[in-house]
RNA sequence: GAGUCUGUAGCUCAGUGGUAGAGCGCUUCGUUGACAUCGAAGAGGCCACAGGUUCGAACCCUGUCAGACUCACCA
């Protein structure tokens, strides 16, 4: 069909589209493209999903290592899916739709939930199918006709269904658990999506007076007061005691007594507690139970009041709900003068000057060394604060992810993970599954909006004007309840509000919960909604799936749920192996970031070299867990690799067309082939036998150099240099002919566009390489 | 504070107790027919350091140094 010589160079930008087509009009890269034997088992990976409105990016093209799995298994002739998806990434998106609104010079708070949800929804089909095509381009062989989204009508069901069975297991729960809030965000995050930040700040220390004004005498000396150390003075609003150590000798003397919160100059009692260090600052400790997580924890050993004096917007809030502590009546005015509704920025400073102004600042560290607890997105302060919020129980479905893996039912690969995995679930806190974001599936809970009056929601009413007040005070400024459900942008129910679970309306009288699932706990059951859990043929068929091949860096906020999940939801876990695979730095090892910018763009390398040189440039000399350094010259390498397997095909192509098809290995007399015919014979089958072992084992790089080493050294070096005089004979034509076709199949997965490209060109079957039978 | 990983040629890195490896780079030579995106030859290593186990250690154990990471976090 082509008696053409093929040119002496080859071009990838000429054939990887048509190539791409060719697999996809074969229907190849579905499940039944080469399952001839129906009692092979099955072979199934779960692509990690990518974010809906994103583009590829380096990390994205590591997932090679799951088209080389899934290449290798077809042919070897197993019914193999590689089932593609996209996450919604709730705040991920809803973050980069803000931005985009604010360009704008919008914001959310113009719009009702169900408006914003769906202008969300419009921003994300905009670019959606981006990075289908992007993969299509590193020659993915995903089967794209089974694609998943994680707001698809079923998986949202699924969804809702396992909030359900959670619920009547007794492991969910409302609480107005202390929270890590960020206010510049709007929402809650989990402890995972916070880090902590080293930095200087000023360690003022502060005079807490006693509240009678007389003299103690503490070891022979007459004081007027006890003196705190704190980097957050404008939480004194909300202190409700001062702790000391029990041990501490003036402990003693101090046992019972009172001091006057220096702002507020209501009487707060000193308590004892071990959790004070004595060496620490002055050794006495302020606690302040609604806007720090340790304070919160003795708050309620010791039964301390709640003072919330920082809202979510991250402003100072000076109501005081009980009027038991609200300070004097004209502290209070001159305090809400100054104070309230500040921006805590703002406070600090102010409140420092107050103190200064009536003596009740000490002095100022200004080169205390903190932490600061930051969200993960912005590396905004996270506040501290109580806000109801839902959670999971996570001690039972911890127990199940650590038996899955330590009864090895999961293989993690490298096994050096197992230790932070366990370290992980063992210490696990409660998780907390609801975000304040509309960008996200909507929990299914309902509240009877007649009867708990007291939630508080946020909605515009018909004229577009916002409101934000209890239901109680909205039903007397006239609202109806059917404006506020269809202007609503937020509401808060109080933690122990009763309430229904179900996915539609229980009635007229109900409104929906406005908080927003984890985009983690949707993803976490990934492998569930992508087979259609419990009834769909692919579960039946595929779970648990086969291999999972992720980065490291979200083992536990996806892999560790997905396996709790998945087992507790089956009683199987989702797949059996995991790998880990590289991080994609720059050539000098370097993280790749927009801010250092040292991004490497996948697409480029593609277009210059070709998908093929891409691949296996990521794949040889990288290990698990490892950074994979990606450099152009390494690139440029397996590109000229490319080329010498184009030119092994050109060199056969031009002996053929002298001499006439090459026999078959099989056709030629043993006796006629020489002592050099045979060893390169003998390494080809232990290559077939190292390679299909490796691959089977997860050893990507090892398997890729042992091919690239045979082919350039051992057979073009070594033997087709050697024997260029005898190219008439049978056996060396055969020989060469084997060798070269048995090596591109084995070369296929990793380098597919290539490899099929001279087989089609130089054989005369219609059959493609993709679908070939894996040489044995 | 707890834990993990890494340290191998100039660079980037594989390495599975048995003679130290690859790619790129470097030096010298070679273009008439598969390929210059090529070929031939070569230089370059106390495998971080110090002990130990072993017939034998880059590999296993202990410690030290250096770098990276994970988790937790005290005002």
């Amino acid at each position: 069909m082509n008696s053409d010589i093929l040119p002496k160079q080859y071009k990838h930008e000429d054939h990887e589209e048509a190539i791409y087509a060719q697999w996809e009009e074969a229907g190849a890269f579905t499940p039944q493209a080469t399952s001839t034997d129906p009692n092979k088992e099955p072979f199934s990976i779960l692509m990690p999903p990518p974010n809906a409105n994103a583009s590829l990016h380096a990390g994205h093209a590591m997932y090679v290592i799951q088209d080389i799995m899934t290449r290798f298994k077809r042919m070897q002739g197993h019914p193999t899916v590689w089932f593609p998806g996209t996450d919604h990434a709730g705040f991920e998106t809803q973050f980069v739709y803000e931005k985009h609104l604010k360009k704008e010079k919008k914001s959310r708070f113009q719009f009702d939930r169900e408006t914003l949800y769906e202008n969300i929804f419009d921003f994300v089909k905009q670019n959606s199918g981006l990075i289908e095509n992007q993969m299509r381009r590193l020659g993915f062989s995903a089967d794209w006709s089974q694609k998943t989204f994680t707001l698809d009508e079923h998986v949202i069901k699924t969804v809702h269904e396992t909030f359900s069975k959670l619920a009547k297991d007794g492991l969910i729960y409302r609480d107005n658990y202390l929270v890590n809030y960020c206010p510049k965000c709007g929402t809650t995050f989990a402890d995972l999506e916070v880090t902590h930040e080293d930095q200087t700040s000023p360690l003022y220390y502060v005079r807490y007076r006693f509240s009678d004004g007389e003299p103690r005498i503490i070891n022979g000396e007459e004081i007027m007061y006890i003196t705190v150390a704190t980097v957050r003075p404008e939480t004194i609003f909300a202190d409700a005691a001062v702790a000391i150590h029990p041990e501490d000798p003036r402990a003693k003397a101090l046992h019972g007594e009172y001091v006057l919160n220096p702002l507020t100059k209501q009487p707060i009692p000193i308590i004892e507690d071990e959790y004070v260090d004595p060496e620490f600052g002055t050794g006495m400790l302020k606690i302040t139970p609604a806007h720090d997580p340790n304070d919160f924890e003795l708050g309620k050993k010791h039964d301390l009041p709640l003072h919330v004096t920082i809202n979510t917007l991250g402003k100072i809030d000076l109501e005081w709900h009980n009027p038991e502590q609200e300070p004097a009546k004209g502290r209070a005015e001159q305090l809400k003068t100054q104070f309230h509704n500040q921006s805590i920025f703002h406070a600090r400073p102010a409140v420092v000057k107050l103190l200064e102004a009536e003596n009740s600042l000490e002095k100022i560290d200004e080169k205390y060394q903190n932490k600061v607890t930051v969200c993960y997105k912005g590396k905004h302060t996270i506040e501290p604060l109580p806000y109801p919020n839902w959670f999971v129980n996570m001690e039972p479905l911890a127990k199940l992810g650590l038996e899955a893996v330590e009864q090895n039912k999961v293989e993690l690969i490298p096994s050096r993970f197992v230790k932070q995995y366990q370290q992980w679930l063992e210490n696990i806190r409660d998780w907390p599954i609801s975000r304040q974001i509309v960008w996200g599936i909507r929990m299914p809970v309902w509240y009877n909006a007649r009867e708990n009056t007291n939630i508080f929601v946020s909605f515009l009413d018909t004229n577009g004007e916002r409101h934000n007040l209890t239901l109680e005070k909205a039903y007397e400024a006239g609202f109806e309840l059917v404006e506020i459900r269809a202007g609503l942008q937020s509401l808060i129910a109080p933690t122990e509000t009763p309430f229904e679970i179900s996915p539609e309306s229980p009635g007229d009288d109900f409104i929906q919960e406005t908080d927003t699932f984890d985009t983690w706990f949707s993803s976490g059951q990934w492998p569930l909604v992508v087979l259609k859990y419990p009834d769909g043929e692919n579960f039946q068929q595929f779970y648990p799936t086969s291999l999972l091949d992720t980065m490291w860096d979200i083992l536990f906020f996806w892999v560790a749920r997905m396996i709790m999940l998945g087992t507790y939801l089956t009683g199987d876990v989702p797949f059996k192996h995991v790998y880990l695979h590289s991080m994609v730095t720059d050539s000098k090892g370097a993280k790749m970031s927009k801010s250092k910018g040292n991004v490497i763009n996948p697409l480029d390398i593609v277009e210059k070299y070709g998908a093929d040189a891409l691949r296996i440039a990521l794949v040889a000399g990288s290990a698990p867990g490892n950074p994979i350094a990606l450099s152009e010259p390494k690139v440029k390498g397996y590109r000229n690799f490319g080329n010498k397997i184009w030119n092994i095909g050109r060199f056969i192509q031009i002996s053929e067309s002298e001499h006439g098809r090459s026999p078959a290995v099989s056709e030629v007399d043993a006796n006629e082939f020489s002592a050099e015919d045979t060893k390169i014979l003998n390494q080809l089958d232990e290559l077939v036998t190292s390679v299909t072992e490796n691959l089977e084992k997860f050893r990507f790089s090892d398997a890729a150099l042992g091919i690239y080493d045979f082919l350039w050294n051992d057979f073009a070096n070594g033997y087709l240099e050697n024997n260029k005089d005898r190219t008439e004979t049978d056996a060396y034509r055969a020989t060469v002919s084997h060798v070269y076709f048995i090596s591109l199949q084995l070369l296929h997965p990793f380098m597919p566009f290539v490899t099929e490209a001279v087989w089609q060109q130089l054989r005369r079957e219609d059959r493609l390489l993709i679908t070939s039978q894996w040489p044995e």
